[in-house]
DNA sequence: TCTTGAAATGTAACCGGTTCCATTAAAGGC
DNA sequence: GCCTTTAATGGAACCGGTTACATTTCAAGA
C-alpha cells in the first residue's frame, strides 16, 4: 500500500509522540534515563508508524559500521569453510556482522585490498590466506581499519598462522618412521599468488627426507591443479611409475581423498601397499579414516576473530604472530612398510 | 605514523585547496563543470592529504548503498556456487557490490529475513532457495528494498524458478524410455525448511512411473542427509536389496557421484548393469560423464541479478515467475536395459 | 516554603558527504 | 563598451541519526 518512499524518520516519530528526537533516540538505544510512561508512548508511536531507523545514518553518527569483513579465496573449499565457521562462531555472540568477500583470481585480491579500506564499510578486516605486499601491509597498518591476517603473515600486522614447514616435516617424519623411503609429495601448484603453504610443506618434506638420508627423487613430486579429480589423475601417474612410491603425502585432504579413490582401481590396497597422509583434517577425512595433519582450521578462525574483536574493543596490539597447533592424527591410511 | 583517527574530511581538502566543499565534491564525482585548473589543484590536494571519501556519508547523502545482498543456504555446495557465479557475472559490470549472507540453519533465515530489510544496508536483495512465508513476502513486497526470489516462488514477488516437477519427470522418463522399470530415487530429505525442490522432483518421478504402469516400490525411494559420502551409504543399501534397481535417479549430481563411487566396489558396471542420472550439471558431472538434468544454474543467477538491476533501475515490475530452461544431457552413465 | 540536586527532556551541533540555488567570472553578441 | 548567456564556484540546507550540554520537572531536605 506504500507509495514512493515516504520514509518515516526519527523526526516524524518525535512529532507524533510529542517528544524530542533526542528522546526517541534514547528509547531506541534503550538509554536508562527515559521515564517509563514516555518510553511506552514512543514505542507505541514507533509501532504505529512502522518506523525503522536508518542504519546508514546511525553508522555515520556513531562513526562505526558494526560490520567486519573477511576476504578469502576459494570459499568453496572445505578447509576454508572450516575456518569460516570458527570466525562465525565468535562473531555470532558479538555485536558485529560478517560480510564475506570471495577472491577467486589474484586481480580480485588486489582490487579488494585497494578498495576495501576506503570504499567498503567495515570496522575491521580479516584476510585469509592472502599475503599482502609490503605496500599493502603499510596501507593496512596505517589505516583506520584494524586488520588481522589468518594463514599468512607480515611483520607489520597481527597474524594467525600455522607452521606449514613443521607440518610438512611432521607428515614426512611419520612416513619415514613407518619405514617408508619411497615417499611422494602430491600437491597443488607450488607457485601461487596466494599463501604459499604448499611450498612450506614441501620444504618440510624435503628436509626430513634429507635428514633420513633418502635421496631426492623428482619423479615423486607431482604438482597440479587443486581438487579431488585432478588429484586422481596425479595419483595415477605416481602409481604407474616403474618404481612407484610406497607412501604419498598429499598437501590437502581433498587430494588425499583423490588418491584413495584411484588406489583400488589399480589394485593397490591401502594401507598395506600404500600409505597415504593428508593435511587439514576436514570432515571427510574423519569419515574416510584418513591419516592427516590437523592444522586447527576452526581454531584459526576463532583466534583471528577474537584478536580482531580485541583490537576493535580498544586493546592496543602491536604486530604479532600467533601460531595455531598442529597434530598428527594417525588413522587407517598409513601403516608400517611391509618388506 | 598516523595517530588516533585524524580522519581527513572533504572540508579539510576544501580548505587546503582553497575552494568550497561543493567543488571538491564535484571533482570527486567528476562532474563536468569544474575548470581544468581547479580540478587538478583539488586532485593534488587529495593526493597530498591522502584523503578518502567516507562511503557511509556518501550513502546517507545519496540515499543509496550501491550494494545488493544475497541470502542463500549451503554456500559450499557446488550447485549454489554455480548460481553465485551467474550473479557475480552480471553484478561485476554494474555499479553494485555483492554481499553474501550464508544460511545454514533455518533460524538464520528468519533472522536475516527479519533484519535485513531494516538493519542491513542494501539497495536490493536476492534470495536463493529460501521460500518466504506469506507474512515475510508481504514485508518484502511492501518494503523499500526490491527483492527477487531465485529457486523458490511466491505470488507477491518476482521469482526465477526451475520447474522441478518437470525436471523429475524428464529424468524418470529418460530411464523409462531406456527400458528400465526398477527405478530408484535417491535424495536429500524430502522435508526441508528450505525450498522443497527434491519433493517436486520426487513427484515428477512418481508421476512418470505411474503413467508407465510401474507399481510404486517404497524400497526404491531412499532419503538421507545430503552429500556424496552419505549418498554412498544410501546407494549401497539400494544395491544390496534382494531385487536391486537397474537405474537410480539421484536428486543431485553430488549424490549421483556417490553412487558412481560405490558401484565398482560392488562389482556393478555402469552403465551396463546400472544406469545413473543426476541433477544440476555441476562441473564434476561433466568430468565424470554423468547423465544429468541441466537446470541452468548459472543462468538462474544471471536472470535473477538482471531482474533486480532492472527494478533498481526504475523499471516497474509486478510480481512474476520466470522459468529457466531444463535440458536432459545424455552422457555415459545411462544405457538401455539389457535383458 | 525555599533550596537543591537528580531525573527527564529538549536544543542544537555534529557525523561527512551531495546538491539546489545564488553569486561571481568569463565569454559572446550587437 | 555594455548587456546577456553560459561556465565556475560558493553558501547553505539536507540526508537521518547521536549526543553534549542546557533546561525544565519534581521530590527530598533544611
Amino acid at each position: 500500500m506504500k507509495n514512493t518512499t515516504p520514509t518515516t524518520t526519527i523526526r516524524d516519530v518525535a512529532k507524533h509522540a510529542n517528544v524530542s528526537i533526542a528522546t526517541v533516540s534514547r528509547v531506541l538505544n534503550d538509554s536508562s534515563d527515559v521515564k517509563e510512561g514516555t518510553r511506552e508512548k514512543v514505542w507505541a508511536t514507533i509501532e504505529e508508524l512502522n518506523y525503522t531507523p536508518n542504519p546508514i545514518a546511525r553508522q555515520l553518527a556513531i562513526g562505526r559500521t558494526l560490520t567486519i569483513g573477511i576476504i578469502q579465496p576459494y570459499i568453496t573449499l572445505p578447509s576454508y569453510i572450516e575456518r569460516l565457521r570458527g570466525v562465525q562462531q565468535i562473531l555470532a555472540s558479538s555485536e558485529y556482522d560478517l560480510v564475506i568477500f570471495n577472491v577467486d583470481i589474484p586481480e580480485q585480491k588486489d582490487a579488494y585490498f585497494r578498495d576495501l579500506s576506503r570504499k567498503m564499510r567495515v570496522d575491521g578486516m580479516l584476510i585469509v590466506s592472502l599475503p599482502p605486499t609490503d605496500e599493502q601491509a603499510d596501507n593496512f597498518s596505517s589505516s583506520r581499519i584494524p586488520t588481522v591476517l589468518i594463514d599468512s603473515d607480515h611483520p607489520k600486522l597481527c597474524c594467525i598462522v600455522a607452521d606449514d614447514l613443521e607440518g610438512g616435516r611432521m607428515a614426512a617424519r611419520h612416513l619415514v618412521e613407518l619405514g617408508h623411503r619411497k615417499i611422494a609429495y602430491l600437491t597443488d601448484y607450488l607457485e601461487t599468488p596466494f599463501h604459499p603453504a604448499m611450498k612450506f610443506r614441501y620444504a618440510g618434506y624435503r628436509e626430513v627426507l634429507e635428514e633420513a638420508g633418502i635421496p631426492y627423487q623428482p619423479d615423486y613430486v607431482i604438482e597440479g591443479e587443486r581438487g579431488r579429480i585432478n588429484a586422481r589423475v596425479m595419483a595415477k601417474r605416481l602409481l604407474s611409475l616403474d618404481d612407484p612410491p610406497t607412501a604419498i603425502f598429499a598437501s590437502s585432504d581433498t587430494q588425499a581423498l583423490g588418491v584413495l579413490d584411484v588406489a583400488p582401481e589399480l589394485g593397490i590396497k591401502i594401507p598395506e601397499r600404500l600409505s597415504v597422509i593428508g593435511y587439514d583434517n576436514i570432515p571427510d577425512a574423519v569419515y574416510n579414516n584418513l591419516t592427516t595433519i590437523d592444522q586447527s582450521l576452526h581454531d584459526s578462525g576463532v583466534k583471528g576473530a577474537q584478536m580482531l574483536l580485541d583490537v576493535l574493543g580498544g586493546l592496543k596490539m602491536p604486530p604479532c604472530k600467533k601460531y595455531v597447533s598442529l597434530n598428527l592424527l594417525k588413522r587407517k591410511t598409513t601403516a608400517p612398510l611391509l618388506y
